[in-house]
DNA sequence: GTCTATAACTTGATAGAC
DNA sequence: GTCTATCAAGTTATAGAC
């Protein structure tokens, strides 16, 4: 299982580079000249371009599937389950931009039958997530609303933390998390 | 100023292309194919690629800005004006919503000058954005927060709607834009 | 494992016949 | 205006020497 360094550091760049550009716009070259080595040379490492990708985007959304997992079997309120799944989201945002960006973005270039299977490892996410919604709708934590709307507006607002995140550091990290959650938060209240 | 058939066409089909597969994975010959000619042929009418991004963005930009103009120069509270902003972006996300993806995410696709004259659009629209929040919050009719992370999370959020709602139309039009805009409203107030 | 060389293919765009 | 033919450049990936 463990990684050699050579092929740890080939991953570390793909993601940034993927992030920077998109996958489509960074060809093998850029990410070889970046780890020090030729194009060919990466092929002693990894099998394809897309495998990286793969890599990417599963192990982010394992990262999310087992943060779900212990929040769902905890015994809290509503209230406070969608509170931790959205501080999850912060934490998996700020402390692995890159593959966050891809996570959310370029997981459309997988081809089958890892696109597949990656649709339905989030529809998974989001129906638990829309659940947990749903519950705090029913004991009166939150306003009545369509889930949909509701879940789609967290996830995509939760999104944009990892383009602003990398640039600007004027506000605090504790600062913008709790004005974050507080909006979100404030949202679903009646 | 007016149009030809064919060339619309080529923008129409280019538009729809570009929404559902990403500006890098759209080829000419795609394209073309879509459009009923032969690659080459679409050079009669165009001159790049690059020229169907830039005008699908610089159109969509164009929307925004008169919107906002007109916002600005009532004599609105915040609260109302913001909601009036939501509304317009909404309404443009649900009347063109290839344009409204394309605006979104693909314009880092575009080659100077355009990508800096882009982003300084950009930039124009949200500080003036942001100074309607920051009013509202020193009116005292919003509660005080950063406005970077009000604005990011209205912007994003605004954004789902173009990747949603070409597919369920199990909730109206109606009820969706009722709850997207309580939702965010929500966000803001005390 | 890394290199050079190259295969096999796709891309945006052009030339020139009709 | 549309076509066929083609160019020039870039792509992922492999072969084989060292």
């Amino acid at each position: 299982m463990a990684v050699s360094p050579t092929k740890k550091k080939i991953l570390d760049e793909a993601s940034k580079l993927f992030q920077e550009r998109g996958y489509l716009a960074s060809s093998m070259r850029d990410l070889a000249k970046r780890v020090g080595l030729k194009a060919s040379s990466l092929y002693s490492h990894i099998g394809s371009k897309e495998e990286l990708l793969q890599k990417i985007c599963f192990d982010s959304a394992r990262g999310y599937l087992e943060g779900m997992r212990a929040i769902e079997e905890s015994d809290m309120r509503p209230t406070k389950k969608v509170e931790q799944l959205i501080l999850l989201h912060i934490q998996i945002a700020t402390t692995d931009v890159s593959s966050m960006t891809i996570f959310s973005e370029e997981w459309r270039h997988l081809s089958e039958p890892y696109l597949q299977e990656f649709r339905n490892m989030r529809r998974d996410y989001e129906r638990r997530f829309g659940r947990i919604l749903q519950q705090g709708m029913e004991s009166g934590e939150f306003t009545e609303m369509n889930v949909t709307v509701c879940l789609s507006t967290i996830f995509t607002s939760l999104r944009w933390l990892h383009r602003w995140y990398p640039e600007k550091r004027s506000i605090s990290m504790k600062a913008l998390e709790a004005d974050l959650l507080r909006f979100l938060m404030n949202g679903l209240r009646k």
